[in-house]
DNA sequence: AAATGTTTGATTGTATACAATAATACACGA
DNA sequence: TCGTGTATTATTGTATACAATCAAACATTT
């Protein structure tokens, strides 16, 4: 590996830890565990079958990640997202994706602008046919696609942290009719991107977190 | 505590774990370990007379702060930082600096704004003087105030998290006779928050951060 | 009854023993 | 000599035992 990740990726999924890791944060960013809730080393344990010292060691990368928050000699909380919490990384994350959209249209490789139209163009068909699930489904992928086109693994793992609590924000509330009106605004990224253009390219896609943002206020996010 | 930040700071000092995380971040910031080092849990244990199981734990966290890079049964190694991850994380703090300088316009107190016009006299008098180390450390701390009157702990945390990796790079390049330069930018940002411009200091701030990664290019970093 | 001290139990913090893995050195045969 | 297989050793991965800490229940004193 030549170029290596600044922060690295967890991915030791054939550890005790690395399961431990995983299978927390997915249960954690689910719902599974409720916002306060405290978790004990012994009984996670347990449940995965393996001793403390995995758990333990899960429990500081977790706590790194955000998701709990460790009281030394006490125990560890599930973090929760304040209002406020939201909307700083909707704001973040609307210039740094700006900053994603304008590497994209930079670096983007054919296979992958591919990808990204035949992303819109079955979204637009979902939409049309009322598919919210596979609406949402396609809007991941299309964040995703641009993170992967930006070249900056950087920026990717950046992006794809914060995601994680788009994730669990989105849980909480009812998912809206926002996607097509989305869809329409990848497009327009899309064709930025298609047209090399990189100043109009960021400007919509940060515009598209801040719409997305408005959104959420506006259905009423607590 | 009512507002919980979502990445929590590393702050227990006072268990050994805590002990051993921030003795091992100086370590490597400082240069002790070079990049690539191989850092084995036995060696740093006895040298800072604990076992390895703090050792480990403070392992997990490092490797998700970035600082060292753990490959499954094999060891744990000190990250190297290539001229692109530098070029990556200018970028990605120019558009942080940004929204933290808006939000500061927005947000900073009068003791805020009052150390901050204290710091940029201060600093014009280092400058005449040729006083390199205090115009760096009023530099950083400059930084350090905005991020603080952003008002927002997750954008704070955030951008002392890349701190870190400029901090690693400025030991790399001789330190440049910038500090003149930036400290009239620095100006120029506080006259816009002082102005009550979010617009005007959002794009100062950065731009600031893009002319200093330009003098860094310039000033031959590899 | 209120406040304070004490005991007890549960939980985390650390050290250490043992298991699994990987790298190295070495022996052996082609 | 080269390549392959095997033994050895060092290092990480995990489990467990013990120490320190905290909280809650209980007792004691005023």
């Amino acid at each position: 590996m030549s170029e290596n990740d600044l922060k690295k990726e967890v991915t030791d999924k054939y550890s005790l830890r690395g399961r431990v890791f995983s299978r927390l944060r997915e249960d954690i960013l689910s719902g599974k565990y409720e916002e306060g809730e405290e978790l004990r080393e012994v009984a996670i344990g347990e449940e995965l079958g393996v001793s403390r010292t995995p758990v333990r060691e899960a429990f500081r990368q977790l706590e790194l990640e955000g998701l709990i928050r460790i009281v030394p000699n006490k125990g560890a909380y599930v973090t929760g997202i304040s209002a406020k919490d939201v909307k700083d990384i909707y704001m973040i994350r609307s210039r740094l994706e700006g900053l994603a959209a304008r590497w994209a249209t930079e670096h983007i490789t054919d296979e992958q602008l591919e990808e990204m139209e035949e992303n819109v163009y079955l979204a637009k068909f979902h939409a049309e046919k009322g598919h919210l699930e596979q609406l949402a489904e396609l809007d991941n992928r299309f964040h995703e696609i641009m993170y992967e086109a930006s070249g900056s693994k950087m920026l990717e793992h950046q992006l794809k942290d914060f995601h994680q609590y788009v994730i669990r924000v989105r849980k909480k509330t009812l998912s809206s009719a926002r996607g097509p009106k989305s869809n329409l605004e990848h497009e327009g990224i899309m064709e930025a991107i298609k047209a090399r253009d990189p100043e109009l390219s960021e400007k919509l896609a940060h515009e598209h977190i801040i719409n997305a943002y408005e959104n959420l206020v506006k259905n009423g996010f607590a």
